[in-house]
RNA sequence: GGUGAGGUGGGUGAGAGGCUGAAACCACCAGUUUGCUAAACUGGCGUACGGGAAACUGUACCGCGGGUUCGAAUCCCGCCCUCACCGCCA
């Protein structure tokens, strides 16, 4: 959520900032003003109440204390008539406070300047390319059909025991897998990130802390018997390691990354978008998060992408890099490039990765802060995240892009994990 | 699943209706002193939201939510969580 203070200070700059998310914020940001200041007003109120009410009971408990009796006795009347007075003010600013909150929560961040402007996913600005367009021998097939002919992937029994969306994979399929997730493993422990298992369930609060929820919790599985929910991506968990925390300055950049089991209900997809490895209820990611100094976290933001570009480099896939439009950023994000690598007998772009600075946007839901070296004062962190990499579209391109007669080739660099340099099926 | 104990500041941990935003110790910060490091000593040291140009100041917060009381960290009720032991179990 947008900080409170950022939008009485400067709210025509807020509302300019979100029009390039295509949204008018101006009549949300003047009710809150308006509901803002009306709180103040009532809490200043209600303070004064408080503190008279509080002197009244210490001269009652010393005049009690002095054995005047009676004279504390005359005095409670006025405590009493303070007290009821009180709770109809606190009644009144409670439900203030829980109408601005709900108004500020509404707010989605802020679009970094360099956004572009833009509506649709067409509007996003193609920062760079990188590799060749792959060049497919005759009677190419998609990647489901190729899991098929290699047994790789089980779509037909993933139905069976669960149901769309959920495959199961086999053999060389299983293998890659694992051979994925330990290469993308080990290269962001090279490059400084801690590895972390965390918990497949969050509860409400660390899906808050993230922004899932309250809007979102229609695309994550809830088990409603402990009201605990299926992690959508590992970055709910990892990032929610820090929710409540002040780190010292000196600990930053956190950097951290996971694998996890990614679930999610995506309700209302179908056709062709959806089949085979292109949209699932479950998969699995390598993601990469990191808590940063607000001064660096652009810096930090490009580390991150280089690096994601270097993963995908080493695998050898045609790829490109977006910067995501005002109109298509995601609630959270102040900027947003997503990967995409090319699909070649599917003839499109998949997205594989999406790396985000949050500025302070989840760090003020989540209470994540910093201590300064300069005034020791706690301030809001920034927080990145992205994925290296999401696994499906990754294993689907490299089916597509590296068919041919003998089987599917691996790039090099997976060998020593998979133990096998083709994809044969046996 | 059963039984018991307990949730207090960055940490350990006291407090058991008013003198407690909270002892003490550790950690941390500043300073004094001493060739350096260390030690010793002195002082400081929670968070949030208000008010104020600022110095400063008001209110709230002892797991969460209610209640009793003039007054609650302290008493009562509900909930959540943690720990221990037993049972079951990878």
């Amino acid at each position: 959520m947008l900080q409170l203070n950022t939008i009485r200070q400067d709210a025509e700059g807020v509302i300019a900032a979100l029009a390039k998310r295509h949204i008018d914020a101006r009549p949300a940001v003047e009710a809150l003003l308006a509901l803002n200041e009306q709180r103040r007003h009532l809490q200043s109120e209600t303070e004064s109440q408080q503190a008279q009410a509080n002197a009244l009971a210490k001269s009652i408990g010393q005049l009690f204390r002095e054995g005047k009796a009676a004279e504390a006795e005359s005095m409670k009347a006025e405590s009493a008539a303070i007290k009821e007075r009180l709770g109809e003010l606190a009644t009144s600013l409670h439900a203030l406070e829980e109408k601005e909150r709900a108004q500020l929560i509404a707010l989605p961040n802020m679009p970094h300047a360099a956004v572009p402007a833009g509506k649709h996913a067409d509007d996003n600005e193609v920062v760079r390319t990188w590799g060749e367009l792959p060049q497919l021998s005759e009677g190419h097939v998609p990647h489901w059909e190729l899991a098929e002919r290699y047994k790789l992937i089980d779509f037909e029994r993933g139905v069976k025991i669960t149901g769309a969306g959920f495959p199961v994979y086999t053999g060389q399929g299983a293998r890659l897998q694992r051979a994925l997730i330990q290469f993308f493993l080990d290269r962001n422990t090279a490059a400084g990130y801690l590895e972390i298992q965390p918990p497949l369930f969050i509860n409400e609060a660390s899906g808050f802390g993230t922004g899932q929820l309250p809007d979102k919790e229609g695309q994550m599985y809830h088990i409603t018997e402990d009201n605990l929910f299926a992690i959508p991506t590992a970055e709910v968990p990892i990032t929610n390691l820090l929710r409540d925390e002040i780190v010292a300055q000196s600990e930053l950049p956190i950097k951290m990354t996971a694998y996890s089991p990614c679930f999610r209900r995506e309700a209302g997809s179908y056709g062709k978008d959806v089949r085979g490895l292109n949209r699932l209820h479950q998969f699995d990611k390598v993601e990469i998060v990191c808590v940063e100094h607000p001064d660096h976290s652009y810096t930090r933001l490009e580390e991150m992408v280089a690096h994601v570009a270097s993963l995908l480099e080493d695998l050898g896939l045609h790829y490109r890099i977006l910067r995501l439009c005002g109109g298509d950023m995601g609630f959270t994000s102040a900027l947003t490039y997503d990967f995409e690598v090319w699909s070649a007998a599917q003839a499109r772009w998949l997205e594989v990765s999406s790396v985000s600075n949050f500025e302070t946007f989840q760090a003020n839901r989540l209470k994540l802060r910093y201590r300064s070296e300069e005034d020791h004062k706690p301030y809001l962190a920034h927080t990145l995240n992205g994925s290296a990499l999401a696994l499906p579209r990754i294993v689907a391109a490299l089916l597509e892009n590296n068919q041919g007669p003998e089987g599917i080739r691996l790039p090099e660099v997976l060998v020593p994990y998979t133990g096998f340099a083709r994809i044969t099926g046996s």
